[in-house]
RNA sequence: GUUCCGGUAGCUCAGAGGAUAGAGCAACGGCCUUCUAAGCCGUCGGUCGGGGGUUCGAAUCCCUCCCGGAACGCCA
């Protein structure tokens, strides 16, 4: 039981005691440190049943808390907050509680086991990922790392687009490509990739099998595997470069081999949502909070991109996960109304599908908007960023940022501010504590299981504990918000707290007994310090 | 025109009912014969896009307007 869970349960005793109402308590932490470790302001919101001045309440409500280990001292200040200082074990226990389980202490049990499949990046295998796909990527595997340590139960997915016409375009362009580097006369499609590594892929099919393709009837199909082969295993290799992992990959072609497009397409028919038009065949999804029916079989015949889709949600839900998130663009908006309703169709819950949008990044070169598209072959390669930036840079950048924030990414900046990322900060008081424990362990002063506060100054320390202490709280709050860059701001804080007392005091002296003291600080930092890097996907170095 | 986002310090962004709105970068001034100066301390910097409203209290909630981004297809 942390000493907030304590003083929950106090004040709301007190409060049903003393004014015969029940409410729910919480408390913040002040801003300015003379308000004390905690803050709560209930006797603002009881004011209006009770008809009371706030003031009074708190003031009556201090003097009828009951004597407890809890509190130093409570003390009503401004208009009714109740300011609160903790007892000094009660601030230092963080300290032991990390050191003798740090695993308890790092996985609040927010999602008690409840399973969701989040499916990110997907992005399409008709050319590299390109520096727009980096958020998605950065943020859906933070975001799964977060819930996995709050104890989600987290399948991570990415979505293969193997079955439309991107790939038909894709198989038209390789062949293309194939035949010029044969030499021969071709005319690029004109839905086609014109991407430089589509070029290249073309090449080294022509200098590895020649002309053995040259008029083989299935050419298209074959180029079409290797195409697709090739393109994911490079993406694989892209992600896996960015600490970026997936459980499973799965593709849109298994829903047509399997059957499962079918079988959604009957039991939509048979749900009475939809009707023929015009030769085509519509699902009425604007009775289900769509703005208007949509198109499931086009007159031609073919399907639409949104009857696999119906198909690979259902899926996925089939598969145990009554809990989906997507991460999509924002360009995808229009289609969450329509997913949602034919989900509800299917006599699901609408709520049980949840989007992401994040916001795309504006990318700028020389001051200038740099417009990226596939087809068009304009394109920055993740490849290059991770090149000429770091994984570590890139991941920090992107972790740090709300999900809904307009970016910029300045690549000129990026480029000369290298050395001036805030993940610098956070790692070098990663690496710093390393190298004082280092010195303590040269002292002959390694880690107890005593653990002691005799010697600490607790006036300089309380700041730096309090932040400690709500690491699991932070944790709890972006996975159940998805707002996953509250984690590298609460490192970023705390990396702040350690530098600081770094500078205020020498930590490691002749001292041993003091030292050794600090030395249990310090390791319980770092272990969140690493623990909190590792979540965003960024190393937790030792020298730097 | 409709829908979804955004507008907070010169720049990049936090803060999303609480006390005097914060951090990084940039600018300026201090701090290394001492544990890593990728650090610390200080100064400068704001009509929280504008205007109404709700509230004891609004950057935060509601309404409205302005500006910027995205989407509005029998493309995916």
């Amino acid at each position: 039981m942390t000493p907030q869970d304590t003083l929950k349960r106090l004040f709301e005793t007190t409060i049903s005691e003393l004014f015969d109402v029940q409410t729910d308590v919480t408390f913040e932490q002040p801003k300015d440190r003379s308000h004390g470790d905690l803050a709560c302001t209930v006797a603002f919101s009881l004011a209006k049943p009770l008809k009371q001045a706030p003031r009074s309440i708190a003031e009556a409500l201090v003097a009828g808390l009951p004597g407890n280990e809890v509190i130093a001292s409570a003390d009503v200040a401004g208009g009714g907050f109740i300011n609160i200082t903790l007892a000094k074990a009660q601030i230092f226990d963080v300290v032991p509680t990390i050191l003798n389980d740090f695993d308890t202490f790092k996985r609040p049990n927010t999602g008690n086991g409840a399973k969701i499949l989040l499916e990110f990046v997907s992005v399409n295998p008709t050319g590299q990922m390109h520096i727009g796909h980096a958020r998605g990527a950065a943020s859906g595997d933070t975001l799964a790392r977060i819930l996995t340590q709050c104890q989600y139960d987290v399948l991570t997915e990415y979505y293969v687009n193997d079955a439309g016409n991107q790939m038909a375009n894709l198989a038209k362009s390789l062949v293309a490509r194939y035949h010029q580097a044969l030499g021969i006369q071709a005319d690029f499609p004109e839905d086609g990739y014109h991407g430089a590594d589509i070029k290249a892929l073309g090449e080294k099919i022509a200098q590895e099998a020649g002309d053995r393709y040259l008029n083989d009837p299935d050419i298209l199909t074959i180029f079409r595997e290797i195409g697709l082969t090739a393109l994911l295993d490079g993406i694989k290799h892209d992600l896996g470069r960015a600490d970026v992992q997936f459980d499973s990959f799965y593709h849109e072609t298994t829903l047509y081999k399997d059957g499962h497009v079918e079988d959604v397409l009957a039991r939509l028919k048979a749900s009475g949502y939809t009707y023929t038009k015009d030769g085509a065949l519509f699902l009425k999804t604007s009775e289900k909070g769509d703005e208007k029916d949509r198109v499931l079989i086009k007159s031609s015949g073919d399907y639409t991109y949104i009857l696999p889709d119906i198909a690979y949600h259902e899926q996925k839900l089939k598969r145990g996960y009554p809990t989906l998130i997507d991460i999509l663009g924002t360009d995808h908006h229009g289609y969450i109304a329509r997913l949602k309703a034919s989900l509800e169709i299917l006599g699901y819950e609408a709520s049980q599908l949840e989007v992401l949008l994040i916001q795309l990044v504006r990318v700028i070169r020389d001051g200038e908007e740099v417009k990226m598209s596939k087809r068009s072959g304009n394109t920055l390669a993740l490849s290059d960023l991770l090149d000429d930036v770091g994984k570590d840079p890139i991941r920090y950048f992107f972790a740090a940022r709300s999900l809904n924030t307009h970016m910029d990414l300045d690549l000129n900046l990026a480029e000369k501010q290298r050395n001036e990322n805030p993940v610098y900060y956070v790692q070098y008081a990663h690496a710093r504590i390393s190298s004082l424990l280092n010195k303590a362990s040269l002292l002959g002063v390694e880690p107890t299981a005593k653990i002691t506060r005799e010697t600490l100054n607790l006036d300089i320390l309380t700041p730096l504990l309090n932040h400690l202490r709500h690491y699991p709280d932070v944790l709890s709050k972006a996975a159940k918000t998805r707002e996953i860059h509250k984690v590298p701001n609460y490192l970023h804080e705390l990396a702040t707290l350690f530098h600081r007392w770094y500078g205020e005091e020498k930590l490691i002296t002749e001292d041993r007994a003091a030292s050794l003291e600090r030395v249990h600080v310090l390791t319980a930092i770092q272990r969140v310090l690493a623990n909190g890097l590792t979540l965003i996907g960024v190393d937790a170095p030792d020298v730097m």
